[in-house]
DNA sequence: CAGTGGTCTAGACCACGCG
DNA sequence: GCGTGGTCTAGACCACTGG
């Protein structure tokens, strides 16, 4: 058997040492670390790759190595998630941005899941969400355009789509179904979330209708960084 | 703006040129790889480190590189997940190890849950799955000792706790609730996983209960590779 | 035993962020 | 402009797997 390899002994080292930093602070630089430590610089980045893998550290080029935290995230049959009120709840800051919405013919799958007919046309909504100034997720909301006429004139650069369809629209919406799994992002999501290559992030699928005429509302695809929430999907009784 | 670094268009390169190669075979090795496409060994080894984050490949110390599968695992309200079936019906050969029950007090966690007095006993089976003789997952199953008197001599090596729980105490057991979220595991279950590091895994919480009395039974923890396995939680009406 | 991936060193240049 | 982390090279030794 193999003793631990450096690297993982340092990083138990690093986080111990450095448990109480303030968020903001950074740590030593990696040149620093690599002095302190006695090792070369690749064997203190090998140390930061693993705690970064975990979630425990973020690095920042330019700035700097910090610790993280992260949100806690519960989907479930009787919670509606609001992202916004979470992030508040926990001292984040949080800002949503949407980008205008398109309108377009629906595919084959748009149809299926929101049961529309052959020739139907859907408004396609793309928002990214920030946490002190960090894009944290990104989120596609596919509506039939029928539903939500002149979307693209109503909605503002920051306004909740919930908000919207309540208040413009006068719609009660529900979540009928979610989904969540861990899966790798598009190139382009990849960049807009500032990830290097294109590690897998938390998938979430889900479809909204009105409370009232049980109308399919919304679909929605949502990317969320794992190192930022920690989401937790509960099934079942509770 | 910076160019896209060397590493990433090589893991590119990589999986186009290697995508139809079967299962079992390796890919050239780091330091053909480095030959081939006239660029340091590191290199390669960071566009392989971002396939492998990826779950496109897995690298084996001594053996090789190799292309992956992951088998898709839904959970939802009305879905009983069963391992052995899902994998095999997808052509592996799983495998399940069952460590000897031990029997010892509850703590209070386990208390809460379980639904026990004070001074109650519990009996904890540990298990360990394999997939074409490699571990893909961990179990933890907490039990009330008084439903299962001698579990220990009941259940074998390889038997399935739900088989023993049915034909041997009679039960009818149903999954109560489902949770599911990421989670760095401890340091001895990704030694049994065999990971470097304890990268974040898909930790499965649940509750299984009789369906006749409502009785609780087990309360499980299960640690899931997710390089193996592509788990699909679902909430909601269906 | 030969070949694999895992670890570690020494050094270099670069893009980015912040002051 | 300076210090940060990101990338890349060259070379070395090791543990593990398989025949």
């Amino acid at each position: 058997m193999q003793a631990e390899a450096t690297y993982l002994k340092l990083s138990q080292q690093i986080l111990e040492q450095y448990a109480d930093l303030p968020l903001q602070r950074p740590l030593p630089s990696e040149h620093e670390l690599g002095a302190l430590f006695g090792v070369n610089r690749q064997t203190i980045r090998a140390a930061l790759e693993e705690l970064e893998r975990r979630w425990l550290i973020r690095r920042v080029k330019g700035s700097g190595t910090f610790r993280t935290r992260r949100y806690e995230y519960r989907i479930g049959p009787d919670i509606a998630p609001s992202f916004t009120a979470t992030v508040r709840a926990s001292g984040g800051d949080p800002r949503t941005e949407n980008a205008k919405p398109v309108t377009r013919p629906a595919n084959a799958s748009e149809r299926e899941i929101l049961g529309l007919p052959a020739n139907a046309q859907v408004t396609v909504l793309e928002r990214v969400r920030f946490i002190d100034g960090a894009a944290v997720s990104t989120a596609t909301s596919v509506l039939p355009s029928a539903r939500v006429p002149r979307l693209a004139a109503v909605i503002a650069p920051d306004d909740s789509l919930d908000a919207v369809l309540r208040r413009h629209y006068g719609y009660t919406p529900v979540r009928q179904w979610s989904q969540s799994r861990l899966a790798s992002p598009p190139a382009q999501i990849a960049e807009v979330l500032r990830l290097r290559g294109r590690p897998p992030q938390i998938l979430l699928r889900g479809l909204v209708s009105c409370s009232e005429t049980g109308q399919k509302l919304e679909y929605v695809e949502s990317f969320l960084r794992p190192d930022v929430f920690d989401v937790v999907t509960e099934v079942g009784k509770w």
